[in-house]
DNA sequence: CGCTGTTTGTGCTCATTTGCACAAATGGTT
DNA sequence: AACCATTTGTGCAAATGAGCACAAACAGCG
């Protein structure tokens, strides 16, 4: 292993480990290897070996990988061993499920305020959140210091947000509109669009 | 161009050359460029060219590419030159987000049936559907030939359900859960997890 | 009709990614 | 203590993917 710099393709599949190794650790198991974990994920035992060995040497020969050790590890590397704080822009159903989406527990992240731009949502709640007015949102993003955002606007108010979330500081966005996003190239954008994803697998039905 | 196997990398791809072209298409735009398509992508020219013409040639020297023809061809290339019918499972924030979402219109999807197993939830409705009785669930997939599945249940009973789907007859899955699902190979899975695409994010924070 | 400015499709090269296969290390067993 | 069954980390080779760069094709224009 050495300092230089990680591929992306190996950076993604980083988190795919740690949801699978998790998961272990809720069938109290407490060893793994490379050939089991990449049964699970559907990845060969050798590029996950390959992929680890590039952060460190975190298995034990013989042995396979300590669980909880490797999680920490893997948190570490990603940077989850914090918890970040999320914004949400659109109070909209899906900007709804995501603020009560119970899934960031222990993955490192927390939902901690949503905005809508619609006066009649605004003040209204969302599970434990008051919906905030959107054109405080540079404003409140700034001050509360929060760095990573989530667009669950329409397509057509999209890039607008972006280039508020931007001009707040944001640098990580997860967009779930269906559109590209344009923006500087220290900001990081990762994509959901279910469409997508469901015209890759129609190519393979006929 | 030739008929053999096409890589899903490639295959991959096309999803987002046909959003951006339909994007175009709303625009009024009649013609664009391999340049002009990557760089709204972000992807380089040669690359789009080269992946069209995996499939055919359906740009002109001089020119570039007819939008509207080139989305059909793409359509057709993904078999969504008809419309798909989506059985959702799960009635929850995230079942009900994606029952209702207005985004698979003219994407060649249709939701057109849901299911849950709490009694509470069975015969209640969701815009314009009335919730199922997941005992149901096998059957009425198989009576009305539905091919595509989007689970939205807890991480717990994702695989259990998708061992019900595959028997129903069940091609594609489109999986909220998350959690890695087993699945015949002759079954597509693709994954939405927001807390994935987050941590492949974070690593680039300091 | 010839010239100019574009843009495609693709051969070839370069870069990246994956996988094989094996030495070294480890724990368990006899 | 010697042996056996595992499993890691990695050098090297094979496979896959990306991009350059250019001939060929085309539209517009004088």
């Amino acid at each position: 292993m050495s300092d230089k710099e990680i591929p992306d393709i190996i950076v993604g599949r980083l988190p795919l480990y740690l949801r699978s190794l998790q998961r272990m650790k809720k069938e109290d198991r407490q060893i793994t290897s490379s050939q089991e974990l990449g049964e699970r994920i559907g990845i060969s035992a050798a590029q996950i070996r390959k992929d680890l060995s590039q952060f460190g040497e975190f298995g034990k020969q013989g042995t396979g990988y300590n669980i909880d050790y490797l999680i920490k590890q893997i948190r570490r590397i990603l940077h989850i061993d914090q918890e970040w704080d999320i914004a949400v822009i659109g109070a909209g159903d899906i900007g709804s499920a995501v603020a009560r989406y119970k899934g960031f527990t222990n993955r490192g992240f927390r939902v901690t305020i949503i905005f809508d731009g619609d006066p009649v949502k605004i003040g209204g709640r969302i599970g434990e959140f008051t919906i905030q007015d959107s054109d405080h949102m540079g404003d409140m993003i700034k001050k509360t210091g929060i760095r990573i955002a989530m667009i669950a606007v329409p397509a057509a108010k999209a890039q607008q947000v972006a280039d508020q979330l931007v001009e707040a500081g944001i640098q990580a966005i997860l967009n779930y509109a269906p559109i590209n996003l344009n923006v500087p190239s220290n900001v990081r954008v990762q994509y959901i669009d279910p469409s997508i994803h469901l015209q890759r697998m129609t190519y393979y039905l006929e």
